[in-house]
RNA sequence: GGCACCGUAGCUCAGCGGUAGAGCAGGGGAAUCAUAAUCCCUUGGUCGGCGGUUCAAAUCCGUCCGGUGCUACCA
C-alpha cells in the first residue's frame, strides 16, 4: 500500500484565521487525512505556521514585543484552535524552526552549486524613519494614472494599474507615513527560474488529468508568460540567514524571502516531526526517494504557482530526488455575504469567535459541503443555517434520535435480535453498497461538495428505510418484523458514524458511543470497506444502546438574527 | 490593459456534444417512532445576449454583457 503525504498550505503566523482560510487549505486536508487513515494508508499530514517576512516583523512592532516571542505566541493560538477544530496534524511546526534553517539552507548551497542562482543589485525603497527596507506595497502614495491618495507601490487599487514605487507622486512610508524615504541599492540572489521552463511544462503536462483546470491553467499561464527568474532573499533580519559561502558573502545579513523557505518547512516540519518523536531519520523517507509516497497538497488558488513553479524550481534545481507533489487540490475563495473575508478589516467569522457560536463538527460540515471547489462560494448566516438545520438536526440527528429513542422505549435499549432480514433490509443494503463506493471514490479524488451530497443521501436512504420497515407499526403486531427494523436502524447509525468521521469526528463519535463502545478507545474510526450486508448486520444482540442527547440543536430564527446583527 | 475562471429553476450548485438535473424554499398527500423531525408526489428554467460549426449545442468556436481573481516585492 502506498504511503500517503499530505501537507496544508501554511497559515500565515499573523493572527487568527478567517473562516476562508480554514476552508481553503487546512479543513480540506485534515479531512482527507483522516479518510485516508481510515482506509488504512499509512498517512502523515503536515502544516505549520509561515512565519518570516515583513508583517509578521510589523504586526510583532505593533504588539510590542520582539518578532521571535510574537510568532512564538502566536504558533501556539493557532496550533490550540487548529486543534479544537480537530485538525489532526502529524505535526504543526514552524518555518523559523532550526530545521527549516538547515534545510532552507541546504537547498540554497545546492542551488549556487549547480549555478541556478545569481547575484542582482536591485533598487529597493528605504525608509530612514523605521531604518528598514519597505518591500512595494509598503510605500504608499498618490497614484499617477488615477490621482487615488493611497495608491499602494506595487499597485493601485483604484484603478488596477501595476505600479512602481517610483512611480508614485508623495510617496511615504505606509507603517509610518514618512516621507523620508530613498532608493538604495541592494544586492540579492536571484533563482533561475526561466532555465526550467521546460522541465516544469513536461512535468505539469504529465499530471493534466489529475489536477483540477485551476491549478493547471494558473500553472500554464506562469510559463506561457515567459517565467521570469525570481529574487529568493530580502533586506530583512527576522528569517533564514544566507550563509556565507553563498556568493562569497555577498549577501551577509540577508534572509531568504518567506516564499522560498515557507514550502520547504513542509519538508522540515516532517523533519520537526521525527525530531520530537525520537523518529531519527524516518522524516527523509517521505521525502527523498520516496518512490512509494503519493504526496497530495491542499491551497487557496493564490498559492498555486508557489507550489506547481517556484517550489518545483527549488527542488528541481537542487539535483537531488526529493519528492514533487503528485496531485494538487486548488481552492477559490469563500467569500462572506457577498463581500470578502478580510483579516485587516476583521470582515466575516473567524476561527476563534466561530467556535463560541457551533461546535467545530457543524463548522466542518457547513464549510466542506460548500468548499469553492469550482468558482467562489458565498457564505450567508441563512443558507449557514438552513443547511445545518435540515441537514445535521432534520436529516441525520433526528434519524440517531428516533432509531434509539424507539428502542429504549420498545426492545429495552438493547439490540433486538429477533427476525431475519427480508426484501427490505437488502434492498436498503445493495443502495448503501452503491452510495458507500461512490462516497469512497469522490473522497479519493478529493471531490468533496460531492462527496458531501452523497454522504447526506446515505442518511436520506436511512430514513426512507426506516419508513418502509416502520417498526412503530409492526410492533402491534409482528415484534420480530419491528426488531428486524430496529436492529437494522441501530446498525445504520454504526455505520453512519464511521462514514461520518473523516469530516466530523466528535460527532461520529458521539453517534458510535451510544450504539456500542469504541475498541480500545481507537481514535480512528476506520471505513467499513467491505460489503454493506456485513457491515449492516455487525452489531450484537443484546448489546445494551443509549439515546445520545440531541446531536445537533437546531438554530432558532431568533439566533440566526442576533448573529447577523452582531457580524454585520 | 493582459490573462484565467464563473454566469443553468426563487436560492446553493451538478451536468460540459445526443430528449434540461439535485438539494433547499413553494404546493399536495402519507405517517405519527422522533429535535413538528420523516417519507411520497409535485409546481418552477427559450441553460447571460447575439452569431457560427454540427444530423444534433447548456455542452465546441467567435463576439458582446455582467461577476470574480491573478498580474511575479503581501503572503
Amino acid at each position: 500500500m502506498n504511503r500517503v503525504l499530505i501537507t496544508s498550505a501554511l497559515p500565515y503566523i499573523n493572527g487568527v484565521k478567517h473562516l476562508g482560510n480554514l476552508v481553503g487549505s487546512m479543513l480540506p486536508a485534515d479531512i482527507f487525512a483522516r479518510y485516508s487513515r481510515a482506509r488504512g494508508r499509512e498517512t502523515l499530514f503536515i502544516c505549520a505556521t509561515d512565519e518570516h517576512g515583513t508583517p509578521a516583523e510589523l504586526a510583532a512592532l505593533e504588539a510590542g514585543q520582539d518578532v521571535a516571542t510574537y510568532c512564538a505566541e502566536q504558533h501556539e493560538i493557532q496550533k490550540a484552535l487548529g486543534e479544537r477544530y480537530g485538525l489532526s496534524w502529524d505535526y504543526f511546526g514552524r518555518s523559523s524552526s532550526i530545521q527549516n534553517r538547515e534545510i532552507t539552507q541546504h537547498f540554497a548551497r545546492q542551488l549556487w552549486k549547480n549555478g541556478h542562482l545569481e547575484v542582482r543589485t536591485t533598487r529597493q525603497v528605504y525608509s530612514n524613519a523605521e531604518k528598514r527596507f519597505l518591500p512595494d506595497r509598503y510605500v504608499i502614495g498618490t497614484c499617477p494614472h488615477c490621482g487615488y491618495e493611497r495608491a499602494r507601490g506595487d499597485q493601485c487599487e483604484n484603478c488596477t494599474r501595476v505600479l512602481d514605487p517610483t512611480d508614485l507622486i508623495n510617496p511615504r512610508s505606509a507603517v509610518s507615513n514618512s516621507p523620508d524615504i530613498e532608493i538604495r541599492d541592494s544586492a540579492h540572489l536571484f533563482l533561475k527560474q526561466s532555465l526550467f521552463v521546460e522541465q516544469l511544462r513536461t512535468w505539469i503536462d504529465s499530471h493534466d488529468k489529475e489536477w483540477p483546470a485551476l491549478a493547471l491553467s494558473i500553472a500554464r499561464k506562469w510559463l506561457d508568460e515567459g517565467l521570469k527568474d525570481r529574487g529568493i532573499t530580502r533586506d530583512l533580519e527576522w528569517g533564514v540567514p544566507v550563509p556565507d559561502d553563498i556568493a562569497d558573502g555577498q549577501l551577509k545579513g540577508k534572509v531568504f524571502y518567506v516564499w522560498f523557505d515557507a514550502p520547504i518547512e513542509y519538508i522540515a516540519a516532517t523533519k520537526e516531526w521525527a525530531d520530537a518523536n525520537g523518529k531519527g531519520n524516518i522524516w527523509k523517507s517521505w521525502w527523498h526517494d520516496a518512490n512509494d509516497v503519493t504526496y497530495w497538497e491542499f491551497m487557496g488558488k493564490d498559492n498555486v504557482p508557489f507550489h506547481t513553479v517556484g517550489f518545483p524550481v527549488t527542488i528541481m534545481g537542487s539535483g537531488e530526488p526529493w519528492k514533487l507533489v503528485d496531485r494538487i487540490k486548488g481552492f477559490n475563495w469563500m467569500n462572506y455575504d457577498g463581500g470578502k473575508f478580510s483579516t485587516s478589516g476583521k470582515r466575516g467569522v473567524f476561527m476563534d469567535t466561530a467556535l463560541e457560536l457551533l461546535p467545530a463538527d457543524a463548522w466542518r460540515y457547513y464549510l466542506i459541503a460548500n468548499a469553492p471547489e469550482s468558482a467562489d462560494s458565498n457564505f450567508t448566516w441563512d443558507h449557514f443555517a438552513g443547511v445545518l438545520n435540515k441537514d445535521l438536526a432534520d436529516v441525520l440527528g433526528n434519524f440517531v434520535n428516533r432509531v434509539t429513542k424507539f428502542c429504549i422505549a420498545r426492545f429495552d435499549g438493547k439490540v433486538p435480535g429477533e427476525g431475519v432480514y427480508g426484501e427490505d433490509e437488502n434492498t436498503l443494503i445493495a443502495e448503501m453498497d452503491r452510495r458507500v463506493a461512490q462516497y469512497a471514490e469522490f473522497m479519493e479524488q478529493a471531490e468533496f461538495r460531492k462527496a458531501l451530497g452523497e454522504l447526506r443521501a446515505i442518511w436520506v436512504t436511512g430514513n426512507e428505510y426506516m419508513t418502509r420497515a416502520a417498526p412503530w407499526t409492526h410492533i402491534k403486531t409482528d415484534r420480530d418484523k419491528a426488531a428486524v427494523g430496529v436492529r437494522m436502524g441501530l446498525n445504520l447509525i454504526h455505520v453512519f458514524s464511521h462514514l461520518c468521521w473523516p469530516v466530523m469526528p466528535s460527532m461520529a463519535r458521539v453517534m458510535h458511543l451510544a450504539i456500542q463502545p469504541i475498541a480500545d478507545n481507537a481514535e480512528v474510526l476506520p471505513w467499513p470497506d467491505y460489503p454493506m450486508a456485513k457491515a449492516l448486520d455487525e452489531l450484537e444482540a443484546g448489546q445494551p444502546i443509549t439515546a445520545p442527547d440531541v446531536l445537533f440543536a437546531k438554530i432558532a430564527d431568533e439566533q440566526i438574527a442576533e448573529w447577523k446583527a452582531r457580524f454585520g
